[in-house]
DNA sequence: CTATCTGTTATACACTATATATAACACGAA
DNA sequence: TTCGTGTTATATATAGTGTATAACAGATAG
């Protein structure tokens, strides 16, 4: 299956979606133009509302990864920030596992993972122009 | 100052007190046996709540990051998750900060790298012993 | 002993995010 | 027409977060 839910995480469930179809892209399980199912058929696979679908295909098009046409459907949307996302996840996937790895040798929890990474989002990000 | 408290974020603030002595600690900044302030003089200096810096406090002692001494005050503890934590900053705050310099460079969102975390750490966690 | 400073407990309240439930609407396609 | 899209509108429930107030319990300093 494409998506699975874990009921019980502390992440919200439109936020799974969204990034296991992100990932999807990413790993290009999903190509440009695939067809994603109906907010209804979704929401009843995975035991979910549709409007909680609905959300993550929201967020997903606000972002340019899908494209979601009234009356037609979802469309994984052919552009950069697919291709992007799957080099970054091709370049930085075997360092983030080294460091993950470390991370769980030493006990460290993975909320401060969370969390150097959004300083180091912040001070990145501000310096840029 | 050692903690600074965005009310805007979406992280909790009970969370970023956490994260932050835990950063506070794995700099070396605080030390073996240092005193913290009080959940109240705490909680004044940054504006907030008692119950909310007493939250991040019951949170670090569970972690084994700091012991409360009822009456007297909370310290930090001496032991193995600051030091693991200090050698893990060390060893893993560069390579990170260049995954995440790519990840902006390609303008994937943190909330992407976030779950590749999350992804890495169950995966790992659940092979090991 | 008294006063003060610790953390702790208990209650109540407000606000937001998340998720569900139901129904109806608008539009393209078969 | 009929069916399947996404969309909009309401209402409701639950959990997390944060504040406010008050009182309690214990160590320490005066």
């Amino acid at each position: 299956m494409l998506l699975s839910i874990d009921f019980g995480s502390d992440q919200p469930i439109y936020m799974q979606i969204r990034n296991g179809i992100v990932t999807g892209i990413a790993s290009g399980q999903l190509q440009d133009g695939d067809a994603l199912p109906s907010v209804r058929t979704l929401g009843a696979e995975i035991g979910v509302n549709l409007h909680t679908v609905n959300k993550a295909y929201k967020l997903l098009q606000s972002e340019g990864f899908i494209e979601i046409q009234r009356s037609r459907g979802t469309f994984i949307k052919a552009g950069n920030a697919a291709k992007n996302a799957a080099e970054f996840l091709q370049a930085s996937g075997d360092p983030l596992r080294a460091i993950v790895s470390e991370a769980i040798t030493r006990r460290v929890d993975r909320a401060v993972l969370h969390q150097m990474i959004d300083h180091l989002y912040d001070e990145l990000e501000g310096n840029e122009p």
